[in-house]
DNA sequence: CGGGCCGTTGACACAAATCAATGTCCGTGG
DNA sequence: CCACGGACATTGATTTGTGTCAACGGCCCG
């Protein structure tokens, strides 16, 4: 399902490369070139902005470890998270052509960060446009994600709503269902999973219980899935917007 | 507020040309390449699929004249729209780099679009990296709409969510408020409204009394604003994601 | 041992969905 | 010219899912 890892474990970069490579095609120079993109580590505790509302950044963010969330919120102050982000993912690659933040990253749990400055991402891009289109698809990726949020958001009841979350969070965390079961470590607090799904905490807790009633337990850091069919169904799930199926002749490139 | 509207009257992607030049700086002839892009009409009647989900692509839809849904659905079959474009607009330009679509594209009213070759689009991408860049950077803002429409959904409460879309439509639309006062044509019947924004349709139809109290009617196909600073206020309308400020200094071009 | 964060539970309020009719407009055909 | 049908809008009665308010419990950690 997923590309072969990339053997150059020097780059912290190298998971980024592996996500590209799922669905886009650089040359070996071009995988190079990624690999060398400079950046500072960052640690960060739960709950820490570490991109702010209406900020002009001058880098963007690679999640070496933890969780990330994009946050959003309205007038009351009310938060909603528009997407989460996991180890591999730049949840703001988009910042390279659009500098200026309309969303807020935050940790959702304890994570380390890359920093890597526009520079070089701009100079590899334009160097090379197979890296430029890759950056764009991967983007795009994170686009389709947003308008299942809202379907999810928009027109599921609590319950399916948690289910498809667990659902979309298991699959991209790469637990594969075995016997029809699965467990995941997912450090999210009930808060978390209220503002991601649109709800409050109190409501999450007793959806929670019915989707317990069904076989999914999320306790103490852990979903364990007893009957993973269930879930997809209750969370009414279809992994085709996550553009994973990887098939080599489905990886596109072109430019060049 | 606009760019310059372009003089070619010769294409019709000059409004396209101009969407792109309000945020970004392509030169003289990359923007001739933009104009010259090859593409067929096709006239629409209200309800019409023109992208189905799962379909793969060979052409970028722009709006000539008309309103497009981005359509999604749960497995019950309720539909949701996740973005709608306006004239102007290319509601796929993604596909570009992504061709699987994952949303359908529905026309919301009679409409004129014009399809685009993936292949001439990708050539002057790739041979003007500015052109991709621009293409990228249109991509990124509808990204950062459906970021808030997923708010808009999650966080606010219907009479707010009606209130916010039609904020979100009048700026798009160019209708400039004069004395807080304001009019537009939106062709929209209030299902559509309702799948916009998560609800169903009776219940928009009482929002939108509620609104009318606040002075803002929407009967006929027409948006009738009494008082705009209060339906900012009650849509919890901040425009500042649409990226609409388009001071010449603030245009971006990373490319070359 | 105590305090804070998080989870859990219950009673209740309320916004939105549901169900069901009726009304209005408009194009079409008898 | 009027009757008819269909699409859309409107209204009312009722149910239901989710939010609100409040209290308590478990657990970790200082």
């Amino acid at each position: 399902m997923h590309a072969m890892p990339c053997q150059d474990t020097l780059s912290p970069l190298g998971p980024f490369l592996d996500r590209l490579l799922s669905r886009s095609v650089p040359s070996r120079i071009e995988q190079d070139a990624i690999l060398k993109l400079p950046g500072s580590t960052m640690h960060l505790e739960t709950h820490r902005d570490f991109v702010r509302l209406g900020e002009r950044v001058d880098h963007a963010c690679f999640v070496v470890a933890g969780l990330v969330g994009r946050f959003d919120q309205n007038a009351n102050g009310d938060r909603q998270i528009t997407a989460i982000h996991i180890a591999g993912d730049m949840p703001d690659l988009h910042s390279v052509v659009q500098p200026t933040a309309t969303s807020a990253l935050q940790a959702l749990t304890t994570s380390t960060l890359l920093r890597v400055p526009h520079g070089p991402l701009r100079k590899i891009a334009a160097q090379y446009p197979a890296i430029g289109e890759a950056f764009w698809r991967d983007t795009m990726v994170d686009s389709m994600m947003l308008a299942q949020w809202i379907v999810n958001i928009g027109r599921r009841d609590a319950k399916s709503r948690i289910a498809h979350l667990l659902c979309e969070l298991a699959v991209r965390l790469g637990a594969e269902p075995s016997d029809n079961r699965l467990r995941f470590r997912l450090p999210l607090i009930q808060s978390q999973i209220a503002d991601a799904c649109g709800l409050i905490p109190v409501h999450v807790n007793r959806s929670l219980k019915a989707i317990a009633a069904d076989g999914t337990l999320v306790r103490s850091r852990m979903v364990i899935v007893e009957d993973w069919d269930r879930l997809v169904e209750i969370g009414d799930f279809d992994p085709s917007y996550l553009q994973r199926d990887a098939a080599p002749e489905k990886r596109i490139r072109i430019m060049n």
